[in-house]
RNA sequence: GGGGGCGUAGCUCAGUCGGUUAGAGCAGGGGACUCAUAAUCCCUUUGUCGCGGGUUCGAGUCCUGCCGCCCCUACCA
């Protein structure tokens, strides 16, 4: 079979910040991949680039007092840095502020505008008159023109509301705290509806998406009673990006441009190698794999195909597309310290723990996956250090006077075993599942300790007779882990080095698995690996959670670490008397009861005593958070005098009181000892 | 509410097309060894395959109804 050529990227980080261990997942997954094609002889190039466009970068490098090519460049650098440190190999990392970017994404215009999909409309956006730039939703806060919250959102309120900045009332600038005018200004639009045949074409009948993909994109963006939204690709000046040629004073949104730096980095790496670039992107002999994560989906699978099919492009021949990483089945968070950058985890592990932990997790699946301190402590103990290098240091201290025999000794079949398993790996990787490439080549190490049990080479060292039985012991260890180490490689590419020159044969083809090694020299054993203690990854954590502390405390927030998002999530309301005040009537209640009601999502009931015979029916949105059973008998503020409201489930007599944004995360007030149900709360 | 996924040993997970007595690693228990990084090897305990029905000669596997968890998405509060 002549080798495929493959071009495969991984989604352009961010220029906005460091790449943490979150990130890390997609980068380690593709470059397994990578590795592995390099490895059986395909002709594959790894390209990525810095995604450097958009308000955020230029909001940043205007708070940091200075430029955006500065603050990218800067970042660029620190991004390539930390993937180089987890041995993520491209065959180039460009940037989407690039002269080549730049005529793609002229070039990709063109061919939308030849086609007639650019649409131009006007719309409405609120304008910072002081920092003279449009404002996008997310930096206006007013009040919710449906229920009157103040201080809400630009594009939807607590109560549930959805609607137009434009249509907050009283709104104000978060970069200034001016009062933003309405302007209106001229957007330029994608028109998709346009290419929803080929959409649909391509995502029911192609094979570039899992099923699960295909199937949600179909039930949800094709639909077939409401046509595909027109997307809005132009943003006003002053915007960091390129300027749209035929639209003085417009910019691409950053989406557009960002995944034009696939090709622009493509091109990029073509000119520093002499390859031509239509071989890589207009030719059916080239399969592209893009490896992105579930959250830009829609930009790979409706946007971007869009583009590439109405620029002539090849389209891509897969997505691969991975969930998010939980860190001890939470969501990584900056407070808790378990989103942790990529620079911190190298000062208290290996990166190569990480990249054999990832592989053990990751499937073809969209699945999120969990980094479990322990399992990652044990895992990596006991998998690599315990089961694959023991093997070679346990016989590495006789092999450099023994080497290795000329001819491969009866080893039960061991090596011929792993070297027929050879295919069901590459099979694994090939497919993506990774998880069972490795649970597939630890069962291979499993079998080969054993064997050098059984031989008692120990004994054999002792006796000068015995001297080829010894080397015969060393020849079939070596080998079998030199078979583990090729099918690792991927993973594990400083093992394969160490394996290298132990055995002074470089490691460069999987063919390499299906012949012993024989006849040669082998150096001195040198340790390969260190342990690693859940202690060190407690350090890391903490130490993570300190920089997030020195950081808030940098950036003039509270101490006690505690986030500054609860209050931009709901900030303060509108000044009150205490006349206002004494309008609610808060009351301690007991709760009597509590049970599930089944026909509601979020609901309890509860019934509340306040003393005597005086009780009433509250519903509380609070069933992800509590227990019925943990509730009876405990204590809780309740509005006593809020107007009874009717409910599908029954009437609602008042209301519990409790924090946090919902879901899960609720939090009922707690009364000290002492309080009695009836008391009211002053 | 809609779509998808998952539920198998204490933990992490395999389990093909429905086919004999349901497996591995780790952890636990017992023993051995000393080449090796407190590593390794041998033996060993543990299962309502989430629950109930159905199809079948036969169900962890297929169908169906529940229960629980996760992801996506919409809405109600």
């Amino acid at each position: 079979m002549s080798p495929r050529r493959i071009l495969v990227t991984s989604a352009l980080p961010y220029a906005n910040g460091p790449i943490h261990i979150g990130h890390l997942v997609e980068y380690i997954q593709t470059d397994v991949w990578v590795r592995f094609q390099k490895l059986i002889g395909n002709r594959c190039v790894y390209i990525c680039a810095d995604d450097t466009h958009g308000t955020a970068i230029m909001i940043r490098a205007k708070r940091e007092g200075r430029s955006e090519e500065q603050l990218i460049a800067d970042v660029s650098q620190q991004h390539q840095r930390d993937f180089a440190d987890f041995h993520v190999e491209f065959d180039h990392y460009g940037s989407t502020n690039s002269d080549e970017n730049r005529q793609q994404c002229h070039f990709i215009w063109d061919a939308l505008r030849k086609a007639d999909l650019v649409a131009e409309k006007s719309i409405d956006q609120l304008y910072d008159p002081e920092a003279e730039t449009f404002l996008a939703d997310r930096f206006v806060r007013g009040t919710c023109p449906v229920s009157g919250h103040k201080d809400q959102p630009g594009d939807s309120c607590q109560c549930g509301a959805t609607y137009s900045p434009t249509e907050l009332i009283d709104p104000v600038s978060t970069l200034s705290g001016a009062t933003p005018i309405v302007k209106s200004a001229v957007h330029l639009f994608v028109q998709l509806e346009k290419l929803r045949g080929f959409l649909s074409e391509w995502i029911e009948n192609g094979d570039a998406l899992q099923k699960e993909t295909a199937n949600y994109l179909k039930g949800y963006f094709l639909a077939d009673d409401k046509p595909l939204r027109d997307w809005d690709i132009s943003r006003p000046a002053p915007y960091f990006g390129f300027e749209i040629p035929d639209s003085p004073g417009n910019y691409w949104y950053v989406w557009f441009d960002a995944p034009i730096g696939y090709l622009s980095s493509t091109q990029q790496w073509c000119d520093k190698t002499g390859e031509a670039f239509d071989d890589w992107w207009r030719s059916d002999e080239t399969e592209i794999h893009h490896f992105i994560g579930k959250d830009i989906t829609y930009f790979h699978t409706l946007f971007w195909p869009g583009m590439l099919k109405t620029a002539g492009y090849q389209l891509p021949a897969k997505v691969h597309i991975h969930g998010f990483l939980n860190v001890d089945g939470a969501k990584m968070s900056k407070s808790t310290g378990t989103l942790v950058s990529a620079e911190t985890f190298l000062k208290h592990a290996d990166p190569d723990f990480l990249r054999y932990f990832y592989a053990t997790k990751l499937t073809p699946r969209v699945e999120d996956l969990d980094l479990s301190i322990d399992e990652f402590v044990e895992k990596v103990n006991s998998d690599l250090v315990g089961k694959v290098v023991n093997l070679a240091s346990r016989v590495g201290k006789f092999a450099a006077t023994t080497g290795l025999a000329e001819t491969y000794p009866d080893d039960g079949g061991l090596f011929d075993n792993a070297a027929k398993a050879g295919q069901e790996i590459a099979d694994a990787y090939e497919a993506g599942d990774f998880s069972k490439a490795m649970r597939k080549i630890m069962e291979l190490a499993d079998a080969a300790n054993p064997f050098v049990e059984h031989a008692k080479p120990w004994e054999m060292k002792k006796d000068p007779e015995r001297q080829e039985e010894l080397r015969n012991v060393v020849t079939v260890a070596l080998n079998l882990f030199r078979q583990l180490s090729i099918y690792l490689a991927p993973v594990l590419p400083t093992l394969a080095q160490k394996c290298s020159s132990l055995l002074g044969e470089p490691i460069e083809s999987w063919q390499q698995s299906q012949t012993p090694l024989l006849g040669t020299s082998v150096n001195k054993f040198k340790r390969m690996m260190e342990r690693v203690q859940s202690e060190d990854l407690k350090k890391m954590i903490e130490e993570s959670k300190q920089e997030a502390e020195a950081q808030a405390a940098a950036d003039n927030l509270p101490t006690f670490n505690d986030s500054d998002q609860p209050l931009k999530d709901e900030p303060l309301a509108e000044e009150i008397t205490i006349d206002e005040f004494a309008k609610v009537d808060f009351r301690v209640a007991r709760v009597l009861s509590a049970e599930h009601v089944p026909e509601a999502n979020k609901l309890l009931k509860l019934k509340l005593g306040l003393g005597g015979d005086e009780t009433r029916q509250v519903f509380a949105g609070i069933k992800a958070a509590y227990e019925p059973e943990e509730l009876v008998g405990r204590l809780v503020v309740m509005v006593a005098n809020l107007k009874p409201r009717k409910m599908r489930f029954g009437l609602s007599e008042g209301m519990v009181c409790a924090s946090g944004p919902g879901g899960k995360d609720v939090f009922l007030l707690a009364l000290d000892e002492g309080a009695q149900p009836g008391q009211r709360v002053h």
